[in-house]
Parts: C-alpha cells; sequence; structure tokens
DNA sequence: CTTGACCTTAGATTAAACTCCAAGGTTTAT
DNA sequence: ATAAACCTTGGAGTTTAATCTAAGGTCAAG
C-alpha cells in the first residue's frame, strides 16, 4: 500500500494531482488508513500508469474516463468501440494539426518578409501585411521598404 | 459610425465579442451615443480587421495587444522587435506541432493494430497497448487476437 | 514532547476566449 | 402607442488540468 506521496514520487506526479483525479473519478485510492490517509494498492498504480499512458498519446481526461470504463468491462465493449474513440481522436488531432500547419506557414511568410533589423518598424511588411486584407497576410509582397 | 450589431455583422463576430475586447483593452467604440449606445469609427474598423487577421495567423489576445501597442506607434519600436514577435510565436506553435504529430503517430499506431471488429475488447490491441508499458505504446506488437 | 514532514478538507485561482444571462433603457416601424 | 429589435451593465459560466491556500490532524525521530 502506498501513501499519496509515496504513489506520486513514483509515477512523477503531485499529490495534488492524485487528489485531483480522484474528485474527477478516474482514479481513487482503495483504501484509507485509520487516520484518513489514502492507501493505493498496486492496482491503482496501474490504473494510474494507464492513465498516464493514455495522456501520453493525446486523450483528455474525460476521454481516459470512458476509456477507463470500458477497460474495467471489457466483455461487454466491442473493439470497434474502442477503436471508435482512438478515431475520433486522431480525427481531432488532425484538425488541430492543420490549423496549426496554417499558422506555421503563415507566421514563416511574415518572418521571411521582415529585415529584422534596427530601423523603425514604420515600413515593416509584418505590420503591412497585418494591416492589409488577410489574402496578402499569407502572401506577403515585399520586404520592408527602408529608405537608405 | 456603426453600431456595435453593425460592426459585428460587418466583421462576422458577436456584439459579445466586441464588448470582450473593449474590456481586455483591445478595441474601445470611439464615441458614445447620447443614449451611451457605443459608437466605431472606420478607424475602429480597421483596427478590428488587424485583430482579426492576427488571429488567422495564431496569436493570441495578448500577443495582439503587444502588436497592436507598436502598431500605433511604429516609429518607437524596430523591424527587431516586429520580428521577434513573430519568431517567437513560430516557435511555440512548432513546438505545439511537434506535440500533436507525436499524437497522431501513436493514435494511427493504435488504430492500425486494432481490427474494430464487432469482437469483444477483451483481447483489443488498443487496451493491450495501454495497460503495458509506455514504449509498447508507441510500437504495438500484435491486432488483437480473437480466437476462431 | 516537540519539530518537521506528511496528510486531510473545501474552496479559490490560473490561462484563453469567449458566451450567456438578467434586468432594464432605446430606437424603429407599424 | 406598442411591439420588435437593438442596446446597456455587471457578473456568471464554459473548458482543461491542474495548482495553490488555509486551517488543521498525524506520524516518526531525537
Amino acid at each position: 500500500m502506498y501513501r499519496i506521496g509515496e504513489l506520486a514520487q513514483l509515477c512523477d506526479v503531485k499529490p495534488d494531482t492524485l487528489r485531483f483525479y480522484e474528485k474527477h473519478g478516474l482514479l481513487a485510492a482503495s483504501a484509507r488508513s485509520d487516520s484518513g490517509y489514502r492507501l493505493y494498492t498496486t492496482a491503482d498504480f496501474e490504473r494510474l500508469k494507464f492513465i498516464l499512458r493514455a495522456k501520453t498519446v493525446g486523450f483528455t481526461l474525460n476521454e481516459i474516463t470512458e476509456l477507463l470504463s470500458i477497460e474495467l468491462d471489457k466483455s461487454n465493449w466491442a473493439c470497434a468501440d474502442v477503436k471508435g474513440l482512438v478515431d475520433s481522436k486522431l480525427a481531432q488531432v488532425e484538425a488541430k494539426l492543420a490549423e496549426l500547419v496554417r499558422f506555421q506557414k503563415s507566421l514563416a511568410q511574415l518572418s521571411q518578409a521582415c529585415c529584422g533589423g534596427p530601423e523603425s518598424a514604420e515600413h515593416c511588411s509584418i505590420l503591412e501585411a497585418l494591416e492589409s486584407n488577410s489574402a496578402t497576410v499569407n502572401a506577403v509582397k515585399e520586404p520592408c521598404r527602408h529608405s537608405k
């Protein structure tokens, strides 16, 4: 049996995080000591590791709650259900990825167009792109024009 | 002069959003009518478009506040300052992108390993990967073994 | 027998960007 | 003159995943 601080240290999380997981139904200590301290079993430890692994692949705590309820009652769920969760997460991740790629391209273009020098920003092509219509944000025409 | 609902409609945002921007110092109406209605000028409209464009390239409202303060006082800032903001945003976006690519790879591998069929999840390779050590989450070995 | 490290609870706070609500005043059209 | 559509304010709620605080109880060592 581990006390909260022990389990936390084993898994590199804080005791607060474990209390938070308990409050949100992800992981409750299997027992309490006479004085009310949480006592965690090896099974609790495994459950925590499941949670942390699911986090490393991008699931939110709510999604992990669903995964855990399947995990505890596997025979009443189909592979299709589990794969469905993974695939819908994958779709979410890919949507976010597409957005970030758009950001990345726009920012890279803005960055390239700007001289980045100590000259006044009065003719900064980044600011000019943000001032003009949004097509221009994605296709900066001219570098900063600093009169010599 | 536009009333809040007019400007909102022009820029495809909600009046609430404009009030929110005002409260957070991004955009205040230049005037008020006798009865207290917000009245926005063409300059306000341009400022709003600046904000919305900056959002499309990934800046947060706090970052946009910085950009706006430079925009209003260009001559006291250098291109280097502006490019610095863009480059640091770009670095953030790329870091997040790298994380999402890791998620995407792990999820795609999990998805591939699972048969996705109507069989019981008792031998689901996704759940098995989450139960075992994290190295395995990133390299699922076996497809779901459903005994025939 | 007291110090320090640990544990308990409930509740507040953080970041981000809105969105919604209530209770009321204004404008416009019929 | 009244209904519909619009506006005002302040404040609460949403989402995510903790993190922090206060006020206090417990345990092991010296």
